[in-house]
DNA sequence: TCGTTATCGGTATTCAAGTAGCGATATGAA
DNA sequence: TTCATATCGCTACTTGAATACCGATAACGA
């Protein structure tokens, strides 16, 4: 049994010098932590504010983005407020200064080089992505086991073959990786990558990869949101 | 200000006869509302529960489990409590049949169809996804409105033009589709598939599909992950 | 046979994210 | 000029997931 005892004072509101989440996220910009999903939603937010910028709004407001993209105005308006810049009443948040927020706050501000291992049919497919394009990150070479595909180049990149990779690696002095091998080359692959300086990987294998400290690893399954479907379906289908 | 005054009762532990989480999971399985981070998890089970059992390994314990995938213990045995299987103390839960109760709680316990709308590259990719196998998922007939894709055979999956869509779709029944088409054309080719019969769709693209009450969309971003990747190296590395 | 112990399964707590409600304000209309 | 209002940004609350902790039990070794 739980007794509580409240003592409550109204909340004031102090609109005009911020102090909450805004203000620290203009602060110190580079250090602010952003929630999880925040940070998923971003990419979204990117490309809605991009398409109504090119309609020639200067302005977004949260409850437009919000009904765009179906989601809570109230929601948005909050991870928007993190990117660290102040909107208007009755208007919104400057778009310029938002989309450069945010891709700030991502790290897509500067252009990024990476390379991609495993040049099969998935490899392929992602040299094609344009999305890669939009965040400022550029796939400079491409590397794969199979001798036969060394030598090809797919999507207007040179498919090498992988003995020479810790060394072009070390020389472009590229820090991100694509990995979209079998598993079972995996963690070799991503052994030789963090041995030749890469310190983030985007794993498309179902290998769990271990890596020193200090080197991040996003892994992409394309079974997690099969399952999240069918488990949907199952229930209410 | 807050004052909690707490009256504390000695937790009760009741081994012998379930009456939480395994008793709700074992008594209804299909109608059990699975956490959605733990439906995410449950693929990544599934493999390494199979790679166990090739091991001949007849028990799975979490704590072997949990190691072996780099997550907690604790989160793991609730993960699998959730499906319903009792364990053995120093055994773990019996391998068979786990399997067969997480499986089931996703409905991968029997065959799916599916079809793939949009067979350029990121489409081609997934047709020879060997993922989709392990979950009893088998894509039947694949799409694109590309007249000079059409006729051809991708990954032993023949490629038929747009205009065939719905009438094969409602003859096939089918009720879950892969939509890998252009963002401008998602849209179109959703109507087109709901209209058909299809209750759940894998949207690839980045369009914000509106759908009927009923059909379920699972959208599948690839900026999402990259974002959350160059965000954590912008600010640990 | 009997103690040791790895592992299960329960309750309680903490933490993170989403939701609610509202005062302050600048814009645009009357 | 004045008023109505859409929108911001704050605090507080609710919800859901992860973590902590521990009694009960069956397998195993001595």
């Amino acid at each position: 049994m739980k007794i509580f005892i409240i003592f409550y004072r109204y909340p004031r509101c102090t609109f005009n010098r911020p102090c909450g989440i805004l203000a620290r996220a203009m602060e110190n910009p580079k250090e602010n932590p952003l929630p999880l999903p925040t940070i998923r939603r971003y990419p979204i937010f990117l490309r809605a504010i991009g398409e109504m910028m090119d309609a020639g709004e200067a302005f977004i407001s949260s409850s437009v983005l919000a009904e765009r993209l179906g989601l809570d105005p109230v929601l948005t308006r909050k991870d928007l407020a993190m990117a660290g810049v102040p909107g208007r009443p009755r208007r919104g948040y400057p778009a310029e200064e938002l989309r450069a927020a945010i891709n700030r706050a991502l790290g897509w501000d500067s252009a990024t080089d990476a390379v991609l291992v495993g040049a099969g049919s998935l490899g392929s497919a992602l040299l094609g992505y344009a999305g890669f394009k939009e965040q400022n990150l550029s796939i400079v070479a491409a590397f794969d086991a199979n001798p036969r595909l060394a030598g090809s180049t797919v999507h207007g990149v040179k498919v090498r073959p992988l003995a020479e990779m810790a060394r072009l690696v070390r020389r472009l002095k590229v820090h991100l990786a694509i990995l979209t091998v079998p598993t079972a080359a995996a963690q070799a692959c991503a052994e030789t990558l963090v041995e030749a300086g890469v310190r983030g990987i985007l794993n498309f294998s179902s290998a769990q990869l271990s890596v020193p400290e200090g080197v991040i690893v996003q892994n992409v399954d394309l079974a997690q949101p099969l399952a999240v479907l069918s488990h949907a379906i199952a229930r209410h289908g």
